[in-house]
RNA sequence: GCGAGAGUGGCGGAACUGGCAGACGCGCUGGACUUAGGAUCCAGUGGGCAACCGUAGGGGUUCAACUCCCCUCUCUCGCACCA
């Protein structure tokens, strides 16, 4: 009686003995080379959902393979457990946020654990807890000793919805990246991290960062944004002072009419005091500042602004320029000055339209001439200088050189460098996060709290409205305290940390997750960082990864680090998308409610036909996700975890398919037949030798065998071309079930060869099933200990090639050679074929060959 | 607007460094076994009766182009008044 495929029978079996064996425990051996992957840790939400499967089953395969290829592997996982969620939970169903992220955490572990992943469970560390962020909280006073943490009044980011600020690389087109609410501005106290200062470094690195994907590293690039120019003064006409701005085109300084300031200029109301624009000035000031970061954005194509009333002189020219309050004019990039130059800057050119203000042309295109009355737009290109004095006739790249140094030699001004680049905001009016350990003392100021009292735990006794002032602030028993450094009444700073601060650093802990004399042992930093192959998703190729080169650097500073970067290798896996129904009458359904009609989809309720989305991410709202319990429920977590890998390649995103998933399931009990037909014909399955075989038959399966471990280690083990590898083994399969022949003695000593390889081979893909059938041959230790298979160049060897034959460019036939036969024999023997004759007309002029596969004759 | 990437059967996707386009899977068609088949196994499956034509479209380089070069179109992602 021929044994079933049945995952819930072998799939819990396998999880409990690979728990109890400990056998995914890593420890420092400095005998060995480590290999430390490391996938983006979750945010206990409450479940899994479809993107971590085959985010962590990604993962998981790499750390299967590098294991089984010897090395050293440390594979941990953690919960990124600080966050809003947790205290809307709390506001929604008054369930306290710790006690909601515990119970969320415990759920989801379980989750993974079914889900086969080999990490190493003693090194899981929960970031919520005092034992982590108290060592982040010991950074931040070193931070603000060094002067890389301070704190300033600034125009902040506040999303109304959320209750709190957002860092710039937390809003998206004017919208809360976690809520899409719309963002508005408010002045506020806040502490930041002074990334700007790295700006430099980490701009640096993004060349040496070889194993990331481009696409990241140019965006990080273009979010550091640096460019190249020169500060240039322009002092006041009729009094002391002057207006410092930053250009990249001082090329074009001999064009510049007029001066735009951010309305939240400093010398704007010094400008217009007086002036009978006074008033109009002051109140366009104020309605700017009322104005949201997407209001603003809104009014992308309408430049506008007022006079001050006030010039300036162009120092170049001697011009007198009036100076305007511009819309368009940002406040935080540069000088929040710009010197308008209408003629070769859109922006300017239309404000000078509506306005009225002059327009001089200062480069000339190589080919026609530029009239000012009659351009319709600004001339942005290149090209040769005109009215620019000393400088007339050069080409303008050149003449930015020899302006800058000009500047610099009149001592008007100097060449500047700017980034895009802010620094990071940090203070969040929020409860469930790690307090900021700082305490306000009326006359010591702002004291940090000492290294010994540290941690400033977050208290628990607290209730979560949601209304009103962040829940700390609200709290006496936590605001109160004495100072640290005169013993009189103080209080404590009430905001908590960025999350993201968390993330930054977590990977560190990981390598001595239970040290409690610092921040991580020294030691264990030194063998298993950086990380060696990192893999998430790209929605991070900022923010977290961003931040997470930058706390390195200051750790490096700090003296506590040698390395300086955490990530030696990044993949970013794609998403995973699914079709939607919608149905006029019944809105959004379940796959299961859509009924096929004939090939039309319709709705199971009425039949109408449905609307089938484009495949997009998945979305509660539109019924199109998929519960991985489910998943394991219906299938088995090999089957989830073969869909995942095999449907597309890691980097692109997935679309999910109910079908696909059985193509799984159904190769998987290929497999097992395929064991089944053959394991009562082997009379010694745990002999591991190669056979040696004289029989044809039983030769080819050594080779395809040594085919299969060559092809799947190059896509899987060396390139994570996963959905290639997987395919390759799915053709070994197809090819062994050609093979029936269980009486001859020597197809099954290959056939047991074969085999066994199969199941190792399979194993990083979906381990249950291949531990299984590994532990039927009669095999004591999990596989997880087994080598990975090594090819013999010298097995893949065909002894038959076949050549494909081309006549001028075109596939006209292919032969069969032995593989040793001469490529002037071969030629003979083709050229007389008589089926090939007819195409080849007239005399042979050349023929080329591509040794062992391909020869193309000319005529 | 700027920057990047991608366009290959009915679908997801293969194709190393320029060398048989469509591997593998899904779907579909036919057959076998069956009381039954939505199980399993076997065969077929880019288009066209054919010569031939086919990798978004047009041109080029080459004995040979999905692959290299030029132009055009479409889509996706990122940034978005950055001076």
């Amino acid at each position: 009686m021929e044994r079933k495929y049945n995952p819930h029978e072998i799939e819990p079996k396998w999880q409990k003995y690979w728990e109890e064996k400990k056998i995914y425990k890593s420890d420092v051996d400095k005998t060995k080379e480590k290999y430390y992957v490391l996938e983006m840790f979750p945010y206990p939400s409450g479940r899994i959902h479809i993107g971590h499967v085959r985010n962590y089953t990604i993962g998981d395969v790499v750390a299967r393979t590098k294991k089984m290829s010897g090395y050293n592997v440390i594979h941990p996982m953690g919960w990124d457990a600080f966050g809003l969620p947790a205290e809307n939970a709390a506001i929604e169903k008054g369930i306290h946020p710790a006690k909601w992220t515990y119970e969320n955490i415990k759920n989801m572990k379980q989750q993974l654990k079914r889900l086969g992943f080999s990490y190493d469970w003693d090194r899981e560390i929960a970031s919520c807890r005092p034992e982590y962020y108290k060592w982040e909280q010991l950074i931040f006073i070193k931070m603000l000793e060094k002067g890389l943490a301070y704190k300033k009044k600034s125009s902040v980011n506040w999303c109304p919805s959320c209750n709190t600020v957002l860092a710039n690389e937390q809003v998206e087109g004017g919208e809360c990246w976690r809520c899409s609410s719309k963002i508005e501005t408010k002045e506020l106290e806040q502490w930041f991290f002074k990334i700007t200062a790295y700006a430099e470094e980490l701009l640096d690195w993004c060349d040496k960062l070889k194993g990331w994907p481009e696409k990241v590293i140019l965006m990080q690039k273009n979010w550091i944004g640096k460019s190249y120019g020169c500060e240039i003064d322009f002092p006041l006409a009729d009094r002391d002072g002057k207006i410092t701005v930053f250009t990249t085109r001082q090329d074009t300084v001999f064009g510049a009419t007029f001066m735009s300031l951010a309305p939240e200029h400093p010398l704007v109301s010094e400008l217009c005091k007086g002036k009978p624009e006074e008033k109009t000035v002051i109140d366009y000031v104020a309605k700017s500042k009322n104005l949201t970061p997407l209001q603003r954005q809104m009014a992308e194509y309408e430049k506008e602004g007022v006079f001050t009333g006030s010039y300036c002189i162009n120092p170049f020219t001697g011009w007198k320029m009036p100076i305007y309050v511009a819309n368009f004019v940002l406040a935080e990039y540069g000088t929040g000055a710009v010197m308008a130059v209408p003629s070769h800057d859109e922006r300017d050119f239309q404000f000078a339209k509506k306005y009225n203000l002059p327009i001089v042309v200062v480069i000339q295109p190589k080919d026609k001439e530029l009239d000012p009355a009659e351009m319709t737009e600004a001339y942005t290109e290149q090209g040769y200088l005109v009215n620019s004095g000393p400088f007339n006739g050069l080409f303008n790249e050149e003449a930015k050189e020899k302006i800058a140094r000009y500047i610099e030699d009149k001592g008007w001004g100097k060449k500047s460098i700017n980034y895009r680049l802010r620094d990071w905001g940090i203070s969040r009016q929020r409860y469930w996060g790690a307090p900021i350990p700082i305490i306000y003392c009326d006359k010591c100021g702002t004291v940090p709290v000492p290294e010994k009292d540290l941690p400033v735990i977050l208290p628990e006794d607290i209730t979560i409205t949601g209304k009103g002032r962040s829940p700390l602030a609200e709290l006496e028993s936590f605001v109160n305290t004495t100072c640290p450094k005169c013993g009189g009444n103080a209080k404590r700073d009430t905001d908590t940390m960025d999350t993201f601060v968390e993330s930054s650093w977590y990977f560190l802990r990981f390598a001595s997750p239970r040290y409690d004399k610092g921040m991580f042992n020294p030691e264990e930093i030194d063998y298993w960082l950086p990380v060696d192959q990192y893999i998430g998703g790209i929605e991070h190729a900022i923010l977290h990864l961003l931040y997470s080169r930058f706390y390195i650097k200051v750790l490096r500073e700090l003296g506590l680090l040698k390395f300086d970067e955490p990530f030696s290798n990044l993949l970013t896996q794609g998403m995973v998308c699914m079709e939607s129904y919608r149905c006029e009458e019944h809105n959004y359904l379940l796959p299961e409610e859509v009924k096929d009609d004939n090939g039309k989809r319709v709705c199971g309720k009425c039949g109408k036909e449905v609307i089938v989305g484009r495949v997009e991410k998945m979305s509660k709202s539109k019924k199109n996700v998929v519960d991985p319990d489910d998943l394991v429920n219906n299938y088995g977590a090999d089957t989830s975890r073969l869909f995942c890998l095999f449907a597309a390649p890691p980097e692109k995103d997935l679309d999910w398919s109910e079908r696909g998933v059985e193509g799984s399931y159904r190769f998987i009990q290929r497999v097992w037949r395929l064991f089944y037909n053959w394991i009562e014909h082997f009379e010694t399955p745990q002999e591991r030798a190669m056979p040696e075989v004289s029989d044809k038959n039983a030769r080819e399966i050594i080779r395809f065998t040594h085919k299969t471990i060559k092809r799947v280690t190059d896509e899987a083990v060396n390139k994570f071309h996963f959905n290639t590898a997987i395919s390759a083994i799915m053709e070994f399969v197809n090819f062994l079930y050609t093979i029936t022949d269980v009486k001859n003695y020597e197809i099954k000593l290959s056939m047991r060869y074969a085999i066994q390889h199969l199941i190792i081979l399979l194993y990083p893909f979906t381990p249950f099933v291949c531990e299984e059938l590994w532990a039927e041959m009669g095999f004591k230790e999990t596989l997880y200990f087994e080598k990975w298979p090594v090819y013999n160049p010298e097995f893949i060897q065909d002894e038959i090639i076949t050549i494909v034959v081309q006549v001028n460019g075109k596939v006209r036939g292919r032969f069969d050679f032995p593989a040793d036969t001469p490529e002037k024999e071969m030629e003979a023997q083709i050229t007389a074929d008589e089926k090939l004759k007819q195409y080849i007309k007239g005399e042979i002029k050349k023929i080329i060959w591509v040794p062992k596969k391909l020869v193309n004759i000319i005529c």
